[in-house]
DNA sequence: AATTTTGTCAACCGCACGAAC
DNA sequence: GGTTCGTGCGGTTGACAAAAT
């Protein structure tokens, strides 16, 4: 049955939450636990869904809820676990105690991603301008970007027959991100094709990209070809 | 001052997955 | 093995506020 169907059949309510409905879930959560959503809305007497309480719950009533800004020291975590795991919220709330994955999902939106997309702007810049010598090395992997392997690839030694055929590009050391889509129509331009140490050929318009980098390397993995 | 645009965040929605039946 | 139920996840929406025009 369709959800909406259901929302309908059952004169649910939706919408922000009053005091008193908040109340009323967390007596109910106290006295049947966090389980059995559907069971438990019904017990509270709210005419709320079970996952809209859940929802409520998770995100604003349970204990130990941090409310407040996001820390300097939080908003670092954040940037680098997602330049580990991508968008993987609840493993990152995991590493942020008191923080729900709604939240940082939505700090990440609002605040970091421009961040992140400002560090691939002026790492394009330094692609068109500069001459440096950083050897960008790359190693494809054949699962999703937020792959457990990172570790390993970053533990690998490359040798030369790693390089991707592309010319030496230096990037400012950053913490953040960047999605190589932001860099496509520069690539676009130099060449239609790239061609990986696997010997396969990779289009760039089908390809996405997703780039970290240390002091030493950088590292680009293909996650769609 | 009025209107439009942009940013933020709580909540919704659809989907996937595992457990129970 | 198929179906239903409960739960969790990540993307999206919509209301509201602030900023810009």
């Amino acid at each position: 049955m369709a959800y909406q169907e259901t929302m309908q059949e059952k004169n649910w309510r939706k919408g922000p939450w009053l005091e008193q409905e908040d109340e009323q879930l967390n007596a109910t959560v106290t006295r049947l636990g966090e389980r059995r959503w559907d069971a438990l809305a019904k017990a509270s007497g709210l005419r709320r869904s079970g996952k809209s309480c859940r929802l409520r719950w998770m995100n604003y009533l349970r204990p130990n809820l941090k409310h407040g800004l996001i820390s300097e020291e939080e908003e670092r975590i954040i940037l680098q676990l997602h330049e580990q795991w991508g968008n993987k919220w609840s493993k990152i709330a995991q590493r942020l105690p008191g923080r729900t994955d709604n939240e940082i999902k939505n700090y990440w939106r609002s605040h970091l991603r421009k961040k992140a997309q400002g560090v691939a702007f002026d790492a394009k810049q330094d692609l068109v301008t500069s001459d440096c010598n950083t050897v960008i090395t790359a190693r494809t992997s054949n699962g999703d970007c937020m792959s457990e392997k990172e570790d390993d690839i970053r533990a690998t030694s490359v040798d030369s027959s790693d390089a991707l055929e592309l010319p030496n590009f230096a990037l400012a050391d950053s913490p953040y991100e960047a999605r190589v889509s932001d860099w496509m129509s520069y690539w676009a331009n130099e060449q239609s094709r790239l061609k990986l140490h696997d010997g396969n050929c990779y289009s760039l318009e089908t390809c996405f990209c997703y780039l970290a980098w240390t002091s030493e390397t950088i590292l680009i993995r293909i996650i769609a070809v």
